[in-house]
DNA sequence: TTGATTAATTTAATCACTTGATTAAAATGG
DNA sequence: CCATTTTAATCAAGTGATTAAATTAATCAA
């Protein structure tokens, strides 16, 4: 196989239209980005797409593969260094307890940061559409975005609430803690009007991540919670 | 203007259109949807989308104006019953606070149910597709559902932690707690994995507001939170 | 109750246009 | 020179919209 780094001519084309297509298929879904649309504001030819990728399908894929790259890049640090922090305290401590809200705040703040990046809009809205029908395309950023991320969240939700890793319930839970941040990348139409921001900014960040603080702090406090 | 009633002949065809493409839009989105896709569904001659509703895009605005009544008599008995519930009780009491997590867990049961109905599936994924590209359309159902249930629940929001129902602290909170449960209608995909789940049945909703009762009861418990 | 008249509705055919993919020729660079 | 890559032209299929003809149902006169 010819080699895909983007020092090759090759290289460098797939690279723009990776690029290219990530902008396109995020402002207008997979059915309605043309690949017209995608090769010229790569300013390639279409016909490449096809030479390239095998066609508008493997595209797509080869966009979802770019950023499952690029978000492991980011998120990974997050993820190991949180894992080591649970690690380095016995199971079941008093201390393991007292680092669930921090570290469940470093998790949703990574997330926060990452996905509101100007650069990765994008990212959110073709991952979203993927989301509500997924295909083999969703598969190549399970792994890592949500089973792992979301894996690391039960886990310390389990540590935090008591409840049994495993159970439904906990998983539920999980889920929740998710969506409290999540909601803001989903719903920017509902926040935009609400709120009155037109984006989300390093000071909305700011008030999101304060109140995810509070909110945490009050479900996942070290106090008992009754049975 | 010849009467829209369902009972005419035009006003069943309008019927059957629009529930077709409610159906068709949800499960392909608007671009994908093609109006023959819609009037074959439908049984009925393509030419008649732009005969009764001037053309796609009509069709598209008519499914919103649709969904916006159905959600209205669903949702509003809730809301009317929310607001008589808090008024009822002096501004301030410590009867209003103590009212606050069940009045949100009914909103928010109300919701989960709604949006969970097999039928309203598709509801739920136009809109959310609505929301990410808001157009026009998004103006028929956001005065209500999100105008209206946003604000009650900001409200509640507000009693329930003291703070200002009309600051951006406030409004932060309020949308996290909808994100709460709004995560497991949009992240369908996530949580078909994760939990293993095939539908989103009413046992899957009875844990949902379990939990969700459990967070609520611990954000806002009638305990001072710390300033 | 008839049968003709008329407007509203439905149908089939066609329009110009865009879609993703393919092809053969041209260009590029080692 | 030659393999790789890019280009322009073309393909069949599908798009939303429009048209004129056909059908339906209601109205009025007898």
């Amino acid at each position: 196989m010819t080699a895909k780094n983007s020092e090759s001519r090759s290289g460098k084309t797939r690279d723009t239209l990776i690029r290219s297509a990530i902008e396109v298929f995020g402002r207008a879904g997979y059915d309605a980005a043309s690949t017209r649309a995608i090769a010229d504001r790569a300013g390639a030819n279409q016909a490449l797409i096809s030479y390239h990728f095998g066609g508008k399908k493997g595209l797509y894929l080869a966009v979802f593969e770019y950023i499952g790259v690029e978000m492991r890049q980011v998120l990974g640090p997050i993820a190991k260094q949180v894992t080591t922090a649970i690690q380095a305290l016995p199971a079941g401590s008093a201390g393991q307890r007292e680092l669930v809200v921090p570290l469940l705040c470093q998790i949703l703040d990574g997330l926060l940061e990452v996905m509101a990046r100007p650069e990765s809009e994008s990212w959110a809205r073709i991952i979203l559409r993927e989301q509500q029908d997924p295909t083999e395309a969703f598969d190549l950023i399970w792994d890592f975005f949500v089973g792992k991320m979301l894996g690391l969240v039960t886990h310390l939700v389990a540590i935090g609430s008591g409840m049994d890793e495993n159970s439904d319930a906990c998983k539920v839970r999980a889920e929740m803690t998710l969506g409290q941040v999540l909601i803001f990348l989903i719903a920017r139409g509902t926040t935009a009007r609400h709120m009155q921001w037109s984006e989300l900014g390093s000071s909305e960040q700011a008030l999101i991540r304060q109140q995810l603080r509070h909110s945490l702090e009050r479900q996942f406090s070290t106090e008992v919670s009754p049975p």
